[in-house]
DNA sequence: TCTGGGGTCCTAGGACCC
DNA sequence: TCTGGGGTCCTAGGACCC
């Protein structure tokens, strides 16, 4: 029989934050989404204030401080640093792991014995490795892991691990029958509205509903869903090390901007970091998604969004070609004289490089420009990122986002390491 | 004044073919 | 006068996740 585990790290940016600065340890602090739009994580001093998920900031800003609460700017690569180190802590324990986000993954735990025992074990290893504090949900399938995990984390009782396979039938339900429906994974905010229309409030509710039914009414994401709350595995494990099939940069502007160049200069430097990955994962493009939008929450700005594919004439993974694409997708799309807040590339069509055939009638990059991406992905991992870039990055620095309070690069900067002080 | 970014999967509908 | 129907492929967009 399968059995998932979903191990799942508490407040896991605001941790990141307080592990590196113990002075903070016992203060609410919230940390903000790129940009410093909207808070994405709070620590449980936050939680305790009423501070709302996903707020922005600007909203709370005042109670913020009325309250001590202190306020970072995000730092994705300290956070992707340490979702690495508990990322490789856990295939130590675990030989099929699947990261699912930053701070999530399932283990596949068929087989083992005395799971629960060794559920305790993962947790303290975490805590003692890398000082983080998860909560681990055991079950059947995916879907049953993700409500485990949930009951691990509300229900102080179960010490931060809670097995669905320990017990009995009547008792789960009881519990789902205490929780919303919107708690299930894959229950969204539409879902849960059409849902409740139709008399589906808990879980449990869900649970005993008919899965052709639920085929019928609301597709087959949601059938899948209904089986796997009753038992039935319909979701795998994905492994470690599958490549993208999308690979996507966008930011939105630090202030919204009219100038082309500005928006130009952010083009190319989303479709830099794109083709990066790309290469890192040792792929091709051969679609190239071109994105501007206005501000949609200011009503005084012309609304205005527009998305636009470029083909390429051949698979490729060459930062200037991917970049010339794009912008002459830009072109496509660009309109004089509206505020633009926010543009993006999105790399598509994707596909090992090997799979592509090179033939006379089906061309592919040109092997010296290879090396040359090669040997400037190599200079920019040593020395740091954008030590050798396109010249066509340095146009123009009005697009950048904000980041007022950002923490130090901790794990993965020498000049950035902590300083200890004995006495 | 100030509202993230990066993914996945599914479905509806258009284009095209025979 | 009367002008099909079914299949495939592709894309845009929606819903979800964290």
């Amino acid at each position: 029989m399968p059995v998932y585990a979903l191990v799942d790290a508490n407040n896991f940016y605001a941790t990141c934050e307080k592990i590196f600065a113990p002075e903070l340890m016992d203060k609410p602090l919230v940390v903000l989404s790129n940009n410093d739009g909207c808070i994405v994580a709070r620590s449980a001093e936050a939680k305790a204030l009423g501070i709302p998920m996903a707020a922005p900031i600007h909203q709370h800003r005042h109670f913020c401080q009325q309250h001590g609460v202190v306020i970072k700017s995000s730092n994705y690569t300290l956070y992707g640093d340490m979702s690495a180190r508990m990322l490789s802590i856990l295939q130590d324990m675990c030989p099929r792991v699947e990261s699912y986000s930053i701070d999530e993954s399932f283990l596949d735990m068929a087989g083992f014995p005395d799971i629960t025992k060794y559920a305790y074990e993962i947790r303290r290893q975490l805590r003692r490795q890398v000082k983080l504090s998860c909560g681990i949900g055991i079950g059947p399938t995916k879907t049953l892991a993700k409500f485990a995990n949930h009951i691990a984390k509300n229900q102080l009782y179960w010490g931060g691990v809670f097995n669905a396979l320990d017990h009995p039938s009547d008792m789960l339900d009881a519990l789902m029958a205490q929780y919303p429906v919107s708690e299930v994974w894959g229950v969204g905010r539409r879902l849960t509205v059409r849902l409740n229309a139709d008399g589906i409030n808990t879980v449990l509710d869900l649970k005993h509903c008919g899965p052709i039914a639920i085929r019928k009414r609301y597709g087959i994401v949601l059938e899948k869903t209904v089986r796997e709350l009753n038992g039935e595995s319909c979701l795998a494990i994905a492994e470690v090390g599958e490549p993208r099939q999308q690979i996507m940069a966008s930011r939105s502007f630090g202030t919204v901007t009219q100038d082309v160049d500005a928006i130009k200069t952010a083009i190319c430097h989303h479709v830099s970091r794109a083709a990066e990955k790309l290469r890192q994962q040792h792929s091709v493009a051969q679609h190239v998604y071109v994105m501007v939008r206005t501000n949609p929450f200011r009503d005084q700005d012309v609304p205005y969004r527009r998305t636009t594919l470029v083909p390429l004439a051949y698979p490729s993974a060459d930062t200037a070609i991917l970049m010339s694409a794009a912008l002459a997708g830009l072109q496509q799309i660009f309109r004089p004289g509206l505020k633009y807040h926010k543009c993006g590339v999105m790399l598509g069509q994707i596909a090992p490089v090997g799979n592509v055939q090179p033939d006379l009638f089906s061309p592919s990059d040109d092997p010296k420009r290879l090396r040359l991406m090669a040997l400037m992905d190599n200079i920019n991992r040593v020395h740091g990122s954008n030590m050798l870039r396109f010249a066509s990055l340095d146009l123009s620095n009005s697009w950048r986002m904000r980041a007022g309070g950002r923490s130090p690069c901790y794990t993965t900067d020498w000049r950035a390491l902590p300083v200890v002080f004995c006495r």
